[in-house]
DNA sequence: ATGCAATTGCAAATCATTTGCATTTAAAAG
DNA sequence: CTTTTAAATGCAAATGATTTGCAATTGCAT
């Protein structure tokens, strides 16, 4: 037990809900088990059918989209590109995506948070969730 | 002059960039002007067309993309839905989209903004822009 | 080993938006 | 007011990301 990445329960989970564990899913949840990236569908197509070539594009998606509703995974939809993907079981947190590289950075503030919630009270709102990016350049 | 909302310049903006003015463009410049709402494509071509038929959707959408070419009007992509447009004269300001009825109120906060530079900058970043949406329900 | 509902890949559909093209037209020039 | 011509139009078809219909395949409970 020393070359796997931290080994998310996903096909435990998946499994649970009844879903049935088939070669290329089995694939596609390595792939996205080992991610430590935000890839996008293709991105995990490519990984994924680079280790079984029977993995196809659909089946991809249909996994990202019951991953996502299963909570396990979430879909961040950054400027001017198709959506990309993070494990679930990280606690909150923003980003940051260079906007030369794509590479997207994570962090948290909860002054942030906090004025977001008062914003959205002194607006007259429950705040239900948020989206904050922040889109920038190395310095220097 | 006791009819008219604030009139933009978008056609004295257009002009000067050499653009010709239609009279489809007209109609959905006015529309546009008129709008204090964030209206999506598809709603200014109703608007639009609703005062000459001749007006089509291909060119509420090259009209739209013109004007945020030439800064005149901002594009914000909120969750779900396509994109929705607002005139870009007013200073800058976040949105608060309500999630029962699509409504977007705008909002300021200089202390998230200062925030938001100090952690790009902490990671080593300089902040190009950002996008802060709050999506929630009217308290009851 | 069997059976059948779940899953697959493919092609076609969707949705918002853009683009090619033949036709029309704004507006500068005369 | 006409002429001229590049810009703008509407339509249909293309785009790109994602989803869906369907017939063929395959997990996995029995």
């Amino acid at each position: 037990m020393t070359e796997a990445t931290q080994n998310r329960n996903y096909e435990h989970v998946l499994r649970e809900a009844g879903v049935r564990i088939t070669r290329q899913r089995a694939v596609i949840l390595e792939v996205l088990s080992e991610a430590a990236d935000h890839p996008d569908a293709m991105a995990v197509y490519q990984r994924a059918s680079a280790r079984d070539s029977s993995v196809s594009l659909t089946t991809v998606y249909r996994t990202l989209k019951l991953l996502e509703e299963k909570g396990e995974i979430h879909r961040h939809a950054f400027e001017g590109g198709p959506s990309r993907f993070e494990h679930a079981d990280s606690q909150h947190h923003d980003h940051l995506i260079d906007l030369d590289t794509g590479k997207v950075i994570e962090f948290e503030s909860e002054k942030i948070e906090a004025l977001q919630r008062e914003i959205a009270r002194e607006l007259g709102y429950d705040l239900v969730h948020h989206r904050l990016e922040l889109y920038g350049r190395k310095r220097g």
